[in-house]
DNA sequence: CTGAAAGCGCTTACAG
DNA sequence: CTGAAAGCGCTTACAG
């Protein structure tokens, strides 16, 4: 049988007001008091019920992360990972408990039934429901490495046009004049602007009418093999592959592998992100570096400061992301 | 404002009794009046209290995942992931939310303070603290992808003793006779069950004699890469290496590529787990496939069981493990 | 079938 | 500084 207030307040002859009182360093306790107290709680290893707690005191120790592609979608992706990492850097030593929600009604429910103090939102794309139902409530809320354009919401994100656009440029400058892009799906914003990105760039160094060629699938290592095998097997074959991330890049690279196609000597490729393993793969991944884990740790930042009410500027946070020349790119001479 | 079951109740002109049990599929109330209810509910956007649900039903509708080697830890290693997935296809239909926990003491505050109704347990390991009290506390709970001994508690693993004994007995068949093991540290039991296979293997090959080499370090592509490289510098060189992960896989490949040596024809590798990235590599990685998918399936199916309270059994799942043949191995003649 | 009342385990004014 | 009482928003016997 768990131990409660009453055991303990009777236990030591006084009322469940002061224990309360004691074990919540409130004021108007004597200290002798207080301190035996904390001892008798330790002893009698209480914990005050959590829905008693949250009931009176409308709140609830608990942040929200809100995954609506899938616990699978985020876990497998390193960028998550990354972003979680610089969450936990600011969130954990506060003692919060996280609680996970992966579909639209569980997180409906988060905000709606006193079960988290604030939200974090992971990979939105376009279309995700209870948003603009979040907003208007008015509660503590942050987007982290994506935005939804039609609400107005702290978002962290990286620039990923910038990003993109640098990649493509590289290439470019390297000599390729027939470059692809594996994108991600257009109803994710980031993609969105992967194409938009390359697309002007292409046109800046005049490669459009020579060759363009983007295609949308979805974040993953299948999808770069699956795109990669459709672009090889074409007559009209780029000399350089972007990717919307690193992910896809990997896929790519086991395309090339299968078909005996050597990266860079045969095939360039640019990954996006910069995840941990692009400086494992063979060869090392040249790929646009994301600061992921500044954004976890911002993104939190902003979230405690919205749940204090300290908040007042709207909050939108575009991280630059930066090149990093590694072995995956070769300049092409005809 | 928020409205609660008691404005729900005044606008019908009801009571808050029977508005709550025709919510809550409670028998005693006509069908009329419910489905007016029902409608009402939905109308005026009415979600019940968890705190105030969770006081009186004592029961919490999630369900907690204690991750005591952190976020990071978990969600870099696709082994969880994979876990997870198997969890999601039980749990998430269920209508549960995941509480994650990453501290001891938070770990302990889920189980005394009714936060969750059942817990899953990840990657545990020797001392970590709380599982006995857990134990004794009677709560809900089983222990996946690993086990601990010393206390009596469901959990559902694969039998990495038996997979690391397949995989260090093909490198055996193959012809190798310097054979070197990469592990993981041996405060995790399964390290500790790899060890065993590894040096038995070696001696039923009689080839202790020759060379025996291994070395602990951490889960991740990191200790592959310095792991192999400290093999590589040494005089006495393997020609293959046994990885107790495939994240430590990752590494030797990077290892041997940044000394120009070829896997497999300079260095054989065999991984542990068949994480989905082992496909990816280049050459794809001959490893020891282990069921993860299954296994969080099986552990989720357990947690229900003891939730439910019929869960008579003891249940200790061990799961096969299976050699999965690839490219990185290559056939060894002096 | 329906409602008034008690109670879940806390915290917090309100008195003293 | 301390305690009795009210109340957080629900659910569930208990009557009718």
């Amino acid at each position: 049988m768990k131990v409660k207030i009453i055991d303990l307040a009777k236990s030591l002859g006084t009322s469940t007001s002061t224990v309360s009182r004691a074990l919540n360093d409130a004021p108007g306790v004597s200290e002798e008091l207080r301190a035996k107290i904390v001892k008798a709680a330790r002893d009698m290893g209480y914990m005050p019920d959590q829905g008693a707690r949250n009931l009176v005191k409308r709140t609830t120790g608990n942040i929200g992360l809100y995954v609506p592609r899938g616990l699978f979608f985020v876990m497998s992706n390193p960028f998550f990972a990354q972003v979680l990492l610089g969450i936990s850097d600011v969130i954990d030593d506060m003692g919060y408990n996280y609680i996970l929600s992966t579909s639209p009604l569980q997180h409906r429910k988060m905000f709606r039934t006193n079960l988290v103090d604030g939200i974090i939102m992971f990979a939105l794309r376009l279309g995700d429901p209870y948003i603009r139902e979040l907003e208007e409530g008015g509660f503590p809320s942050v987007i982290v490495g994506s935005y939804n354009p039609s609400v107005d919401m702290p978002a962290v994100r990286p620039d990923d046009y910038q990003g993109m656009y640098a990649a493509v440029n590289h290439l470019a400058e390297m000599g390729h004049k027939k470059i692809a892009l594996l994108n991600g799906p257009l109803s994710s914003f980031k993609s969105v602007a992967c194409l938009d990105a390359y697309r002007r760039s292409l046109m800046e160094h005049e490669l459009d009418d020579i060759y363009e060629k983007a295609v949308s699938g979805e974040f993953v290592a299948e999808w770069g093999l699956e795109g990669a095998n459709a672009l090889f097997n074409e007559k009209d074959r780029p000399s350089a592959i972007a990717c919307a991330n690193d992910l896809i890049a990997m896929g790519v690279y086991r395309a090339a592998h299968e078909r005996g196609l050597k990266i860079p000597d045969d095939i360039s490729v640019v990954g996006f992100g910069d995840f941990p393993s692009a400086v494992y793969l063979s060869p090392s991944l040249t790929t646009v570096h994301t600061p992921m884990r500044e954004m976890g740790y911002e993104a939190a930042k902003v979230l405690v400061e919205k749940m204090k009410g300290t908040s007042s500027v709207e909050h939108k946070a575009l991280f630059q992301t930066s090149l990093v020349v590694r072995e995956s790119v070769r300049r092409y001479e005809e």
